[in-house]
DNA sequence: AAAAGCTGCAACCGCGTACGT
DNA sequence: TACGTACGCGGTTGCAGCTTT
């Protein structure tokens, strides 16, 4: 796939976020950005490994709900809600990270063509991956991709129009711009998984 | 070698909804 | 029913690292 970053020759600092940070804790690997602390008492900003620590254990003995008790129990100066991005996003188990695969790419643009921006949702057909992680590819790879597609788009439309087969098309398209307009498909065929490309997705 | 601009990701913020009292 | 609190989601921002000039 075009993770283009994660494919040039220097991305330590990229490896390096796709490891367990747990992990990452232990063999002191991971790179820390500072946490800068505004007010006294709640802490923003990057985490460090001691709190992914702290948050891990806590919620191994407690389970991940709560998230006030949590934040509170791990001793930590963070609000419940950080804690639970924190978990959803980076120290769960099972989390997939680095390179999304051409039939995961497949996959989010046909969801988010019949859903929009609902990345939970995506997220939720795609395991192992998170939707911040789907939003975050989304707004920085594929939109990227669509647009330059709806040029070439635009380009083939108006050589149409320049060989006179203008009227096959009409009304559409270009000047519409975006992925949410006007736009047609088959139910069936958007969840027809059979093609030997989507064999992951059914196993 | 240094500065400027760009990229991608983690984290924050605000809002709507669900739930408990 | 009304209110307060917690949760979950999507949009947005900040910044480290990378690339280009």
């Amino acid at each position: 796939m075009t993770n283009l970053r994660s494919h040039s020759s220097s991305n330590h600092y990229r490896l390096s976020n796709h490891t367990n940070p747990i992990l990452e804790t232990i063999i002191g690997v991971k790179k820390e950005r500072p946490a800068s602390s505004k007010r006294s008492q709640i802490n923003k900003g990057a985490w460090t490994s001691e709190e992914d620590t702290k948050l891990a254990e806590v919620i191994a003995v407690h389970g991940a709900k709560s998230w006030n008790t949590i934040a509170s129990k791990a001793g930590l100066k963070r609000c419940g809600k950080s804690c639970r991005l924190r978990w959803m996003n980076y120290l769960r188990p099972n989390i997939k990270r680095g390179n999304i695969s051409e039939q995961e790419e497949d996959l989010i643009l046909r969801l988010h063509k019949l859903l929009g921006n609902r990345w939970s949702l995506i997220a939720g057909r795609l395991p192992g991956r998170t939707d911040n992680e789907i939003k975050n590819y989304w707004n920085s790879h594929l939109s990227k991709k669509i647009k330059q597609k709806e040029k070439q788009g635009c380009k083939d439309e108006k050589r149409l129009v320049e060989n006179g087969k203008e009227e096959l098309r009409e009304e559409n398209t270009c000047a519409a711009g975006g992925e949410d307009s006007n736009i047609s498909f088959d139910v069936d065929e958007f969840f027809d998984f059979s093609d030997e490309k989507f064999e992951w997705i059914n196993r």
